[in-house]
RNA sequence: GCCAACGUAGCUCAGUCGGCUAGAGCGGCUGAUUUGUAAUCAGCAGGUUGAGGGUUCAAGUCCCUCCGUUGGCUCCA
């Protein structure tokens, strides 16, 4: 059989031959640092033989791509630990796979409660068998045998797993007293990988499903160098130094009272301004883009919610009120009330696209378990349209939709991930229809040159969506914009419009929102700028500080000019030392200090401290006025006296 | 909702084996100081130890129930 090499070299061989044994005949050095191969495309153990012609590639330890393979064999290190610590009879196994970032390993120990106490002594454990060096063996099975193997050991959930594997034969992999079913591929022994971190517990079902028994989850994480896993360690700090449900408070934009409003976060002065300019920049692209704005009720008679189909699919997540016999839903989306104002009168196909966007404050129950600052929450407010075209502008309005999400992400400075989702099992409507559907949103996408990833089967299930997916400074992702095709709406309201040969037709429905929520934008934007906003955010601009007491005059009369050009200024005039004002404006992260003794009265100047710690001495009001001006009308993300 | 950990002053935290009147720093208030680029000094106030129940001569500490928070599971903006 041969075998290709990258650099276009054909190995022949008569007999089955590992990548370990060709790393080797290349050089010794190739073969001491190899981690793994890449098979026809397909990771491969490095001590795996190969019997059918294909093409190889061997990788080392610190190649990308050998990331999954190490971070598995890290989580049969923990699990081999878990096992030593906890005594193998007591633990049964689930599953461990490599997730993002890391990994994890759900086990059900007989009697035991792991706790984060328990971490360190496990990883003592798992250093122990990476220092062992155990060899790591594939081997298989055929089903039958392997769920007798199984049996014996008592490994319940594994005998699971394996009666769902459709092939006749499974395959396992052995290190010292451990041995596990798995797909691998793993590292050719324990003592290849030493930089990892467990990291948390947790309880997490057996396959994620909550009628079965909860399993007892650890997750870690492992790298190939020692700087990688110590970057990631800060990372996770930083993040938590950033968390917006600290900073929100600090920072006096808000808060929430748990005892009485659990779920509902309540703004301070502070947090409404960055709100406000939110909706203020969102208004302003609005209108650019076509779309007009309306209002709906929060809440509105039951019978609007049986009709749009919420009441059979979404009541367990709605609130209700009741007066005089009737029930009211508390609405928990807008489509309903801009359904209605579709419907106030008649449309003409001259009138389409019909673009109604509103800033819709909606409520949603969500499980206690849940809450999670201003990420989720039980309301919050959508910047929410509903779009009503014709079949033939379609593509076009989803085009414009991107377009519209390129400008409004660009202002912060967020790149995105978009995920095309497809039809799910449980859906409605005709299946051509969402063949269709999905196409075209297919060739907005990749009309618009957007890159995108299929999740299948991951639509609403009234029609295929768009997410637009952010990347925030520290590289973590949030879903915020989402851009969904609805086939049932416009069928449950009878939605018309008369066209041009005067037929009555019924128009397509997208629903879109572009912020998402806009607290949970908010709580985005927090961690994103870790609190120092830029300027055009930021809920005080200015602070003017003078030197003593002497000169507060002065310092009052600068900030009434800023003021007069619609700066958002205060006056720290508070008896401290200037040091002081400078620290406490510092950790408000103020973008600019101006501060006023006697040189700047005297000759009515100002000498402006920058957030970034930079001092300028002297300057003119005006000059500091314009420059301020522009970097807050053209929304910049830097200071521009940098 | 489920699993685990946690809940002490506005904030961050201490409080030993159950044992005197529950402490500190920051913040707040009052006064002194009049300050030139990241914390001036002094004094004062501030607590139903998340709520309720139990064990005990005695509970912040031990037990039970509830509420909430955090990390996950599920769902989603």
């Amino acid at each position: 059989m041969k075998i290709k090499l990258p650099d276009g070299n054909i190995k022949e061989y008569d007999s089955a031959v590992t990548p370990g044994q060709i790393a080797k005949e290349i050089s010794e050095g190739l073969y001491r640092n190899a981690a793994g191969a890449i098979v026809n495309n397909q990771l491969w153990d490095l001590e795996r033989p190969i019997d059918f012609d294909c093409e190889l590639r061997i990788i080392k330890l610190t190649d990308p791509e050998t990331v999954d393979i190490y971070r598995h064999t890290m989580s049969h290190i923990m699990a081999q630990a878990v096992m030593r610590v906890y005594g193998a009879d007591k633990v049964k196994f689930g599953i461990g796979p490599t997730i993002e970032n890391g990994f994890y390993y759900d086990f059900d120990i007989e009697g035991v409660k792991i706790a984060e106490e328990d971490l360190p002594k496990i990883e003592e454990e798992m250093k122990n068998i990476i220092k062992e060096d155990h060899k790591i063996e594939r081997f298989e099975m055929k089903k039958a045998e392997a769920i007798e193997f199984m049996k014996q050991r008592g490994q319940i959930y594994k005998i699971e797993l394996i009666e769902d594997i459709p092939d006749e034969k499974v395959s396992f992999y052995k290190q010292g007293d451990f041995v596990d079913l798995c797909r691998g591929p793993h590292l050719p022994s324990t003592g290849r990988v030493k930089y990892f971190k467990l990291l948390s517990v947790s309880g997490a079902y057996w396959r994620g499903n909550e009628k079965n028994p909860m399993l007892q989850r650890i997750y870690g994480t492992a790298f190939a160098k020692k700087e990688e896993l110590d970057e990631y360690l800060k990372m996770i700090e930083e993040a938590k130094k950033r968390d917006h449900r600290k900073l929100g408070p600090q920072l006096e934009l808000f808060f929430i009272n748990t005892d009485v409003a659990a779920g509902m976060p309540i703004f301070l002065p502070y947090g409404i301004t960055v709100l406000n300019q939110l909706m203020t920049l969102s208004r302003e692209l609005h209108k650019k883009y076509g779309y007009t704005e309306v209002g709906t009720p929060l809440i509105m008679h039951e019978k609007l919610w049986r009709q749009s189909g919420h009441w059979d699919h979404y009541k367990n997540n709605m609130y209700f009120t009741e007066k005089e016999d009737v029930t009211y839903a508390v609405k928990p989306m807008n489509c309903p009330g801009h359904m209605l104002i579709y419907k106030n009168k008649p449309v003409s196909y001259r009138e389409l696209p019909m673009r109604l966007f509103e800033f819709g404050r909606v409520h949603r129950y969500e499980r206690g378990g849940v809450l999670h600052g201003l990420l989720r929450v039980r309301t919050f407010t959508q910047d929410d349209a509903h779009i009503f075209c014709r079949e033939d502008q379609m593509v076009d309005e989803v085009s414009n939709i991107v377009r519209f999400i390129n400008e409004l992400y660009g202002v912060f400075g967020f790149s995105y991930r978009a995920t095309l989702s497809t039809m799910p099992e449980d859906h409605m409507g005709e299946e051509v229809a969402w063949a269709k559907a999905t196409e075209t949103l297919k060739n907005a996408l990749e009309k618009m040159n957007v890159p995108y990833e299929i999740a299948e089967g991951e639509g609403a299930f009234y029609g295929p969506k768009i997410d637009f997916h952010v990347r925030d400074v520290l590289g973590r992702e949030w879903q915020c914009a989402t851009v969904q095709m609805d086939f049932q709406m416009p069928e449950r309201f009878e939605l018309t419009y008369k066209d041009s040969d005067g037929s009555e037709r019924r128009p397509v429905m997208i629903h879109r929102a572009l912020y998402g929520s806009i607290e949970r934008f908010f709580g985005i934007l927090i961690e994103h700028f870790a609190g120092a906003f830029p300027t055009w955010l930021a809920p005080v601009q200015a602070a003017v500080l003078p030197v003593s007491e002497k000169f507060i005059d002065y310092a009052r009369q600068v900030a009434s000019k800023l003021d007069a050009e619609g700066i958002r200024v205060e006056v720290d005039d508070k008896n401290e030392t200037l040091g002081y004002r400078i620290r406490e404006n510092q950790m408000k992260k103020v973008p600019y200090m101006i501060i006023v003794g006697e040189k700047e009265s005297e000759q009515s100047l100002i000498s402006v401290r920058t957030r970034e710690g930079k001092d300028i001495q002297g300057i003119q009001l005006d000059q500091f006025t314009q420059k301020i001006k522009s970097e807050i009308s053209t929304r910049l993300i830097k200071s521009s006296l940098e």
